[in-house]
DNA sequence: CCTTGACCTTCCCATTGTTGGAAGGTCCAT
DNA sequence: ATGGACCTTCCAACAATGGGAAGGTCAAGG
């Protein structure tokens, strides 16, 4: 296969698998007479691990520990599972603080009028003015 | 006040000042004599209103339609209030990807053992091999 | 056999927000 | 006058992705 047809058959976009070649997350692939790059069944596995890698928003750099573990047939279970368990709270912290500034904009905004008048808490409490919008 | 007082004054590096002047956020700031940036108290007022939209997490641009608003006397709120509404869903649309990541790996790492054999259902899961760890 | 279009190659650029550093000028106190 | 703390501009880097240019390759059809 091609590049194109393994970007189809893997969900990774060409650009991407020739980036995570480049810095190293998958091996560098096989090439034709021509120069262009073949991808067999195994690499193309390869490919889709990392897109549900991605999908579940791990990092390149964690990626590409996660394919050494899972072609090491002598890792522990334990090493997996760690990384799996930063990444989750890495995700929770950045939840977190996006939650924050849902529940201070979803306040804000409630008590904002939004018509045709300038006044508005929500530029007020930006701008420091507020004198508190009821304890953020 | 020099770019450095003002940096600790409103919470913003001098870094960032820069760049915030340098792609419109804010005026330029008046220079003295011999090209050091000056700020005055409405600056740092200025300042202070873009470090906390950024605390809100509002994109540079976001930020810039809402300094835009701000300075306008006949702004409705209506149309801050668009802003923050828009920016609460992009929010909780990052929120809820993340969850669902959040959902998924915890559910995958309760189920591997997590000691020193290989045995992993994370790494079944993402080479796609784990037969579904109990429907995902 | 040659053209055409779809594919491939590499290389550079842009994005978003932030930080780091280098090379050089300024200010103030000693 | 010298030093240290500040300032200036410019350039690079990060992470991950997409866009595009310039050029080579392959296969089908005339």
């Amino acid at each position: 296969m091609n590049i194109g047809e393994a970007a189809k058959a893997s969900g990774v976009s060409a650009k991407m698998i020739r980036y995570y070649e480049s810095v190293g997350v998958i091996p560098a692939a096989q090439r034709s007479e021509s120069g262009y790059r073949r991808y067999d069944d195994a690499a193309i596995h390869t490919l889709r691990f990392v897109r549900r890698a991605r999908d579940l928003g791990f990092s390149v750099e964690d990626i590409t520990r996660l394919l050494a573990l899972w072609r090491d047939r002598n890792r522990s279970s334990a090493d997996v599972k760690a990384l799996a368990l930063a990444h989750i709270k890495t995700l929770q912290g950045k939840i977190a603080a996006m939650e924050d500034m849902v529940a201070t904009l979803r306040h804000l905004a409630e008590h904002c009028h939004g018509d045709a008048r300038p006044d508005c808490p929500i530029l007020e409490d930006l701008a420091g003015t507020g004198e508190d919008v009821a304890a953020r």
